[in-house]
DNA sequence: TAATTTTTGTTATAATATAACACTATGTAA
DNA sequence: TTACATAGTGTTATATTATAACAAAAATTA
């Protein structure tokens, strides 16, 4: 199962800084996060992301440009993502919703496209912001 | 209506570029080709891009940071996106599906959340590149 | 062990996007 | 018409995000 892969020190180092933040960062942050730990290069970090993304341990966020780790450590979700995003204060939480991921699991048009991945971002205003 | 809004010069060239194009494009693409055409700066591209985005004439590809533009004249489809993209041909075609649409839109999570808009990305390998 | 693959560290650079400022055009309202 | 506000322009500089290329080290495999 690659979810339970054996991490490099590297990834380990971004893992768990991205693990210990509850909102996204970006890879310069994380960078700067890192340095203390030996990390001294972007291209450190974006390696780290990408295989991290790969195995589904973190997610991007596409329109933020920045990564989140996911919570659902059985669920191995490399490829079906779904955010909601405040835009007023930037939180963002993965939404996991059954009925919402078979209907976009099942998603079939008549192109003849084969889907193996989908991401979904919904914006708005989160309670918090709504009230203020 | 906000779509049938007067465009500027700078808006309409990049708008016509974008048009004119079946797929999505970069934004230092659209530089490279309106430079004959009196726009100089990256910025002037940007402008117009956000421009172009806020009134729904295009939309912009998050994961690929490249813009198309909106075939559906008529609705103005600036808060609600779906997209198919082809991960090997990088091919990209807006999806209207109604059912999905709807079920889209009347999302609602038990966060307290208002959303307003939303951008889904379903990624694949479209017919083509199935056989090849 | 040797061969292969993956990861690392490093420097340099590419690609994407915005800040700040002075100026111009356009719309609106007295 | 004038004054004012708003939106767009042109420009330079710079910030932010991401990858190319290469040599060396570590881990894996046969």
């Amino acid at each position: 199962m690659q979810n339970q892969q054996v991490l490099t020190k590297n990834q380990k180092i971004v893992l768990d800084i991205i693990e210990k933040s509850s909102q996204p960062l970006k890879a310069y942050s994380i960078l700067f996060d890192v340095k203390k730990r030996g990390i001294n290069a972007p291209l450190q970090v974006y390696r780290a992301l990408d295989k991290l993304v790969e195995i589904g341990k973190i997610h991007k966020i596409e329109s933020r440009n920045s990564f989140i780790a996911c919570k659902n450590s059985k669920c191995q979700i490399t490829k079906a993502t779904v955010f909601s995003i405040c835009e007023n204060c930037e939180d963002v939480k993965e939404i996991h919703d059954h009925k919402l991921s078979e209907h976009l699991k099942h998603y079939k048009d008549n192109k003849g496209m084969k889907y193996s991945k989908y991401n979904l971002e919904f914006f708005g205003l989160c309670k918090r912001c709504i009230k203020n």
